[in-house]
DNA sequence: AAAGGCATACCGAACGGTAGGTATGTTTGC
DNA sequence: GCAAACATACCTACCGTTCGGTATGCCTTT
């Protein structure tokens, strides 16, 4: 079998994958490692072979998933845009082009993790925690330099406003997997997106909300 | 011993609180017999004379937390209000008064059991679904009546409004739990009430959000 | 009113399956 | 030949569920 000598290891990968997919699917307890196994098609060998646990590869697992967003946020090249501005129109712009993607399984990894373990479970939970501050602060960094180049028409605190967004996306993942339909995603987001930019000056309606 | 002859005796009762409060805060699957028997102070035995199993309790346990929502409605007085906005303002104010009570968890169990059995176990989900609904239809009630009565500033589907409405509940909660800090729900419920007024010709700061 | 019958409430030991983890062996790459 | 990379069988703890049993009170029959 071909093997790629450098980085990760074709089964390691697998594992991750699998778990991230299940995971999301079924959260972290309902998910089991005889189940990661078959999904990549690997033995329990290899699995305790290179994760200690259970637990360990959902940590690993979440930052895959993590790296995904990294990753398609680098992709869209959203540092290069020179306006703050546009750079934010175009950050709102890629939420509502990600997350109602029809091929992917609705939902968030962190999410899900972070709402099954809660407050039990802390070196879990706080994993979460760290992943959704992150997410948080790089959209409330793009708020914060949108608003320093463009005075906006309300004033407005940058870590506020990407904490609502934040909760927003997260809640609505929630019931858009609870009703396994993807419109109240489409909806939110416009909502979401309309409400960002009216802090902007943006005179026109902030919400074409009917039909 | 005196047992009340009518209602729902005492031990299924206990039964249904601890279950409550456990899977409020753990879940479904992390919550174990054993352990709602143990906080309730109630043999297995009785557990399982009351309920066929963790599942059925389960679907019980939500009623009974949906039941103390309508509760909480009902005795609020929400329905006697006479002007329709007065009762969205009304409605909104509820929602900044319960959600961050410092007495109880975190969380919301209809949010934490949909989020966790996914789309996985559609009887719990589906039953998830329907209380979700419920309560987004009964807020895009009250929205109708405002708006019938009171020409918004701008038009806007009371249905969808809900459903952003709802998905920011849900969200704060899951962020908050994550958190564990309450903050997060103080800001992002006034946040969601400037916006829902601002739909309501209020010309004032949509959003007082520095600081 | 006494006796018998029967349903409800309740108890807790035991069982059966499962899932996470381990022990140990075998192969593969350098 | 020696690690790393796998594979297989197995162990054990736990968890949901079952099941045989007791206690208690009500209802019926005589």
């Amino acid at each position: 079998m071909i093997r790629e000598s450098n980085s990760t290891p074709e089964k390691k990968r697998r594992l991750l994958d699998a778990t991230v997919r299940l995971m999301l699917r079924q959260g972290f307890a309902a998910t089991t490692v005889d189940q990661i196994c078959t999904e990549a098609g690997v033995t329990k060998g290899s699995f305790f072979h290179y994760f200690t646990g259970k637990e360990q590869i959902a940590q690993a697992a979440i930052e895959v998933w993590s790296d995904g967003w990294l990753d398609l946020l680098a992709r869209s090249g959203l540092e290069r845009i020179p306006d703050p501005l546009d750079r934010l129109k175009r950050l709102l712009q890629l939420l509502e082009e990600t997350y109602p993607h029809p091929e992917t399984e609705i939902g968030c990894m962190i999410g899900t993790v972070a709402q099954e373990v809660g407050p039990s479970n802390r070196t879990l939970g706080d994993l979460c925690e760290r992943h959704l501050d992150g997410w948080a602060q790089g959209v409330s960094k793009v708020l914060a330099e949108a608003k320093a180049a463009h005075p906006p028409r309300v004033d407005f605190d940058p870590d506020r406003v990407a904490d609502l967004m934040l909760a927003i996306v997260q809640g609505t993942l929630l019931v858009a997997r609870t009703r396994q339909g993807r419109s109240v995603i489409d909806n939110n987001l416009r909502h979401c997106r309309e409400y960002v930019l009216s802090l902007f000056g943006d005179p026109t309606d902030p919400v074409s909300a009917t039909r």
